[in-house]
DNA sequence: TATTGTTATACTCTATAACTATA
DNA sequence: TATAGTTATAGAGTATAACAATA
């Protein structure tokens, strides 16, 4: 662990405060988790993406394009190729709606159903190895407090932002002119 | 361990397996504060690789700039505008090398040491905010438990991932491996 | 006229690989 | 020949806006 000779001894806010604080902690193992994530399901030739489609399919069946592309925070453009792999590989269908020939009602196939099965149980191992360095009662003590926090900054339960691009590479311009 | 989704009952791994655990609920919070914190310094004029920068360079001046590249986890060529934008505003400064003319020296400017005083501060409400909903004891012990998970997974204390693109769009091909 | 799904275009970001200057 | 910094280029990924079908 990195001791800086700087100011050694008061290394409580001043140094520490970012590197050391929770906040900063989160940030860093959600990438991790979310990339060791990503690894574990491209074994199921699956993205998180795609994964994140098949689960809230698996949840509100028979939605329109729109709305599932809302809930996973994607513009409808960039909905509909996600969608067209799915469809093309099997896992999902697009249903004629009657009442309003506009819309398309998303349902999962039997295939994708068995592959949601798959993806569970990967989902089920991630926790584990993630969670690997906690004992059983740490374990649980976490996911607690992560609940608590997730639900105080309103975060819906089921959907993670990452699916909509967190690039902040431009700050907010200089002296605003354009 | 097939826990599989056919049961109703049983909804603690089958269904909020995913949405409730606690390594779904890190990548959640964790881009959800990368996002909060990249707002905040935003009024700082500064991102969230710039900020990067300025805490690497405090704790360690005065090295290349491919070093500091290796660390932030990114390739020379991208560290050059990054660096750039922070000199031309008077941050830091490019030291020349008396021995190996070839390699940069990087020190931060007072006014660099000034701004990053304010990053510390922001950085410290920011850990306040994102950890609101938690008693000053609980704050503790996720920090704790956090902080053992990032040592079991290898994660080096000040550098974060987020630097280096983590966008996993396309899955290792079919018959991938890794 | 409004809305759904879709397509097209334009733009940003990125890595790879050349290039120069030093060693 | 190898390495540091830099620049150029080409590719991927994205959002915005146009489009056709239906309401």
């Amino acid at each position: 662990m990195g001791m800086n000779r700087e100011n050694g001894a008061n290394s409580e806010v001043g140094n520490r405060g970012q590197q050391g604080g929770a906040a900063f902690l989160l940030a860093q193992l959600g990438a991790h988790a979310a990339g060791l994530f990503a690894e574990r399901i491209a074994g199921l030739d699956l993205t998180p993406p795609q994964a994140g489609l098949l689960r809230l399919m698996a949840r509100t069946p028979g939605r329109s394009q729109r709305q599932l592309a809302a809930d996973l925070g994607m513009p409808p453009s960039r909905f509909v190729p996600l969608a067209d792999e799915l469809e093309e590989r099997g896992l999902i269908e697009r249903r004629k709606n009657p009442n309003d020939r506009r819309l398309h009602a998303l349902h999962l196939t039997e295939q994708g159903e068995r592959l949601l099965a798959e993806l569970h149980q990967a989902g089920a191992a991630h926790e584990q190895h993630v969670c690997e360095a906690l004992s059983p009662e740490e374990h649980r003590q976490l996911s607690t407090l992560l609940r608590r926090m997730a639900e105080q900054h309103g975060l819906s339960p089921g959907v993670h932002p990452g699916y909509r691009s967190i690039r902040p590479d431009r700050p907010a311009r200089r002296s605003g002119r354009e």
